[in-house]
DNA sequence: TATTGACCTCAAGTTAAGTTGAGGTTTTAT
DNA sequence: ATAAAACCTCAACTTAACTTGAGGTCAATA
């Protein structure tokens, strides 16, 4: 039996393992839990100890990520368990399929893209009227300042 | 014959006219002419006047954009011809070309990635060692401050 | 001629996702 | 008991791609 931690439980992590353990920067999980998509309990002196749990959260942020899904976003979705709660794998497949349907709307958008391109490589006017290039159609929500997020209208 | 203007040249645009008939911004213009993407002249009291042509940079520009190429590397691929030529449906082709390919590489890695979420959407491991996710193998290029773009590694 | 609308410059703000650094406290190892 | 390594907080900086605003000039219109 551990002191800091009731019977069974495993034993909670400082955050210098679950950096190395984790592959991010320590600054980058301060910054996580800052934003509420991690958390963690103090020790007596003020340290942060985290459940091993929280490895598996960082590594779906970095999936979550990779598809393109804005931080905030992702955070969205994990609010809708309990914070810190397991992370069962039913919940895993149920964030993981819609951040794959949001993927695939996305490759089906730059794909229709590179295929307006190849037309329009045959055909160069880029005509305000007539190339389909031109007329986005939809994804017109370019709206105020801020670095615009490459593809995700 | 106008004035400002040799014999036969098209008449020179104000930047109201551009913004109106392009869809961006008078801001968003001046930007681009900071960063040396489109030229001007200036008038006796100092206004811009621009060329037809910008108007086709512009748009290629927002092409360009569309297919997730940084407005720096826009830059270079347009510094390779005369700032304010022509820009001929050659000279299209070709840019457009690259920004094709790039694109398209694009999409495969997303495809790959969607195709790894689906496995792992049956699997749920996220283990460090065994899931695909988990091991990027090539993008690991993360350095430095300022902000991720998202896939374009 | 007077006003109004279009322009100009330059500095500073915005967003996302972090990083860097200063100044100070805790833990751990010797 | 120290010294070194690990942590803590908080503010400021970074990038990209723009936007906003202040303070002032230019040009077309009534």
């Amino acid at each position: 039996m551990t002191k800091e931690n009731p019977a069974g439980a495993p034993p909670l992590l400082p955050i210098g393992v679950i950096a190395r353990r984790s592959g991010v920067a320590v600054s980058t999980i301060h910054f996580y839990e800052s934003r509420g998509l991690i958390t963690s309990v103090r020790t007596e002196g003020n340290q942060r100890r985290y459940a091993p749990v929280v490895l598996r959260y960082i590594a779906v942020i970095k999936v979550a990520q990779r598809t393109g899904i804005p931080l905030e976003e992702i955070r969205e979705a994990l609010r809708r368990y309990p914070p810190g709660s397991k992370l069962s794998a039913a919940q895993w497949k149920t964030l993981a399929s819609e951040w794959r349907d949001d993927l695939d709307e996305r490759i089906k958008r730059l794909t229709r893209l590179r295929d307006e391109l190849n037309q329009c490589i045959g055909c160069g006017c880029l005509s305000l009227e007539d190339c389909p290039l031109r007329n986005p159609g939809d994804s017109l929500g370019s709206k105020g300042p801020g670095a615009r997020i490459l593809e995700r209208p």
